[in-house]
DNA sequence: CGCGTTCTTGAGGATTGTCAATGGAAGTGG
DNA sequence: CCACTTCCATTGACAATCCTCAAGAACGCG
């Protein structure tokens, strides 16, 4: 059933089937299922669980005091909610659910027995969190560096890639559920601005988004038109032929 | 000798005077002097060792295609230089040393062998590396959010209470080695522009900033410009007090 | 002392933001 | 099912922030 998560099981560790049945086991019990709109996590919880995402979009985000807000990350499917999973330190931030979700709980001490008996488990989420690290630099990258329209451009691409990892944008296409209000707290961009950017992409040919339904009409000239890091994909980090791949997919664009 | 990491110790972590001496002892042996410019890691590197910087200043990067760089987070002293320290994957960025740097070193089997046996050390590393992530997330919004003016002097706010913590930060002044082509590419704005921001903050009598050395002349005022996230401070997370500490510091600001 | 790096300044322009209004889509309640 | 409300997307006009280019001054290093 958590299909999802099985695949991203496989892409990012090397579990056996004996601790991939072990973890799916604890998670299939009570499903949370919580309508769009709902804290998935708030600033200060201390959280008792873990919960994976199966279904939905979760948004991980902060305030400033004066109520601008930004997006740090998006929690999709298979994506873990708490990233303290190893120190049960308070949350910094919250989580706002973009969509109707559903998520899967272990509580701390069972994860915690299990990653002990499994150290595969064990790396498994080590991994993720990794991963997830890697996003938030990538996310400093592209706000820091890029211009609104590649930063766009770039907020698609990793999106695909995530979803495609856990094999969630068939043809090239997908459920988008943010509005652009949420692109802009994503992007550091206002609404407007958000919206002639994308307006400019689907003149690009390179988009289409309307009905929460966004589908990419060009992998390749979105990729290159963004100075998309194709390392993201690969969770591997760059290994030494990546990083040959790194300089040659790059020095297209340049 | 490692004062300063010393002092990180004993605020992330409750070590034991014994754990204290297992850990040090480890990094005592061969200290490495690197002169500024230094590569401390390259992209695409496996470390097979763990560092941690006693002193002088690292810079966490990475590169577009084209040239632009963005500064993901200043490597200070008692920082760790390997994000990746349980999951040994390849680095997907580079750290340069702004600065003269000395480094400890362990070797992963010695360290793992050592979190093995006190889990306390692992807390720490793991307490660590969840501050390194919570500094990535402010980096995020403080980039996508605030203007050129705020975007600064909460840099400033940021770096003052990280060096405070280690002791570093005496009297309000510290070294500060980074030149306004550093600080343009870890705040995502233009040299030229880093500059007239300075300007304005040494005009709004906030700071000093000359012959490498900073000084914060009204931490209150810069905290209050910056709207300075005081949870940073406190390394343990928003706690239950904290949040309300949180609202009241914030309130006054807005 | 001389040279390279860094800092500073000016002018002009591009990108992006703000404000305000309109229209459509979606959801609600009767 | 329709009227009503609310949210969301879109557009225009204008302004502000921030960037680029370019040149000169100051600083620091050998």
């Amino acid at each position: 059933m958590p299909h999802q998560f099985l695949r991203k099981l496989e892409r990012l560790g090397s579990l056996s089937p004996t601790d991939k049945e072990a973890l799916v086991a604890l998670l299939r019990r009570p499903l949370i299922n919580l309508p769009k709109g709902s804290d998935l996590i708030r600033i200060g919880d201390i959280a008792s669980s873990i919960r994976v995402l199966l279904s939905g979009w979760g948004l991980r985000y902060k305030f400033l005091p004066d109520g601008r807000r930004q997006i740090l990350s998006l929690v999709l499917p298979a994506d873990i909610c708490e990233m303290n999973v190893f120190s049960s330190l308070q949350m910094d931030h919250s989580i706002i659910a973009a969509a109707p979700t559903v998520l899967a709980e272990i509580s701390r001490e069972d994860l915690q027995a299990l990653m002990a008996r499994k150290p595969a488990i064990r790396n498994y989420f080590l991994r993720d969190l990794q991963l997830t690290i890697g996003l938030l630099q990538e996310a400093i990258v592209n706000i820091g560096q890029r211009t609104a329209l590649e930063r766009m451009a770039n907020l698609f691409c990793e999106l695909h890639a995530r979803l495609d990892l856990i094999g969630s944008a068939p043809d090239m296409q997908f459920e988008f559920p943010l509005v652009q209000a949420d692109l802009a707290a994503a992007t550091g961009l206002s609404t407007v601005h958000v919206n002639r950017t994308l307006q400019e992409l689907r003149h690009l040919q390179l988009i289409t988004l309307s009905g929460k339904q966004l589908r990419i009409l060009d992998v390749a000239g979105l990729r290159a038109l963004a100075l998309f890091n194709p390392d993201l994909v690969r969770l591997t980090g760059p290994s030494q032929t990546s990083a040959d791949r790194f300089q040659l997919d790059w020095s297209i664009v340049g």
